[in-house]
DNA sequence: CGTTTCGTTGAAGAATATCAAAATGCGTGG
DNA sequence: CCACGCATTTTGATATTCTTCAACGAAACG
């Protein structure tokens, strides 16, 4: 099983590495019993790396890239999930459950992932009591996080939707590149529509909509925010 | 702040309290130590004891009784997003993220409801790596669960949810009664509406449509499950 | 320069919410 | 037992939102 983990073989105890930041609490024995079963392993855009329903073998984190999770919600319908990036973990809840995995994971870019096997990560868990509340922290806000999502998706129209959408976009922006003032976002119609929950047709008409009360400018594929309250006042 | 929790003062040391069973990796002195600052409290039915954007400062757990959890997806909209029975806990994700609590619970019969201060829960979870790799597993479930729950509202038709409704709620009667054959239950239009997330006369019309069918009869109140394949057919 | 992909727009149809009203059930007091 | 009133459920009509199918222009790319 491991070999679908270490194509360019290389263990992963970069420092850089930013899913390392979680593994800081390990003693250097634990560090290093982890880093030695640590597989790094570049992929391309649009790989399926976690195919749902299939055994839960390995915790997966994104050194870079960013990776999306879908669910099918009935037969040959696929549902985006969440996206994940940098520094975060894939597949913890699934090995945390011994459940197979729930979701399926896919590059969206050219990303490097780390694999863990799943019993070396669950020693590390056990043996080391401070990993074990950072990752109660973490998968609870994710949680709560997730949650709200989903019920904004599930009870909001997607007018509303695309407007959070939008402001969500441009506070990642504004976070990422540590710009102050970010007034552009730059995203496919297609991905958005699969962010929001909604098709391009639909989220097209509502951005229009934005657009034509002056909240928004369209232009070659960027978005202009002109007028970020009236986001607010629509997203809800 | 205690003095909420206190009323018919009382710790919860009860070995039947079911949510013991979570805690019963603590050594005599943690459990005491918990226990001390354990609180059962009875509830009538419909009395709100979380309050969504307010300190979380403590973790509760169910010892008898239902109580539902919420969420407001946009201003005056109150959302269902769970409900707990016994040996569940509440505000758990909320203490150990160090967020306020993100949704409100109300108590739907009459219930006694345990409440362990933050600190108390943060500590014994500390101090005792059994008990954070039992939160961890069920958090994680829970999770997956929820996210399963969310995505099905947020991309299947009433029809296709109320279906599953019906299929989960004879399956929740069969595991609580012991029974082995279930075929009725019995449940207000409003809850019913509530939990599917939709409203009483689109969820009426669903079980019409299931009753001309001949999956089901609706008979004063209670509904009879004649043939619950085609339920599961019309589940997606 | 044709081809392909992407974005926008239009029109029709399905699903659901909403408002309104009728039907049903249920308990209470006569 | 019956009649009344109240609450719940069902049904009907209409409006809204969203999806779907179809067409079209525009940018992207060979």
């Amino acid at each position: 099983m491991t070999n679908r983990f270490h194509c360019p073989r290389q263990d992963c105890r970069s420092d850089r590495c930013p899913a390392k930041k979680i593994y800081s609490c390990l003693s250097p024995g634990q560090d290093a019993a982890l880093g030695r079963e640590r597989l790094a392993r570049r992929y391309q855009a649009g790989q399926v790396f976690i195919h749902h329903d299939t055994p839960a073998l390995a915790i997966f984190s994104v050194h870079s890239g960013q990776v999306k999770l879908t669910r099918s919600a009935s037969i040959g319908q696929e549902v985006v999930v969440g996206v994940r990036g940098p520094g975060e973990l894939l597949g913890v809840r699934e090995v945390l459950s011994a459940l197979p995995y729930q979701v399926s994971a896919e590059t969206l870019e050219p990303s490097i992932l780390c694999a863990v096997p799943r019993e070396a990560f669950l020693d590390a868990v056990r043996d080391c009591p401070e990993l074990a509340m950072r990752l109660l922290g973490r998968i609870s806000k994710d949680y709560l996080l997730a949650e709200e999502q989903l019920v904004a998706r599930a009870h909001l129209s997607v007018r509303a939707r695309t407007a959070r959408l939008l402001l969500a976009l441009l506070e990642y922006k504004r976070v990422t590149t540590g710009a102050r003032a970010v007034r552009e976002v730059s995203m496919g119609r297609e991905e958005m529509a699969l962010l929001v929950g909604t098709t391009r047709e639909t989220l097209s008409r509502s951005l229009g909509q934005f657009a034509a009360r002056g909240a928004v400018e369209l232009k070659s594929g960027k978005i202009r925010i002109l007028d970020s309250s009236v986001l607010e006042g629509l997203a809800d």
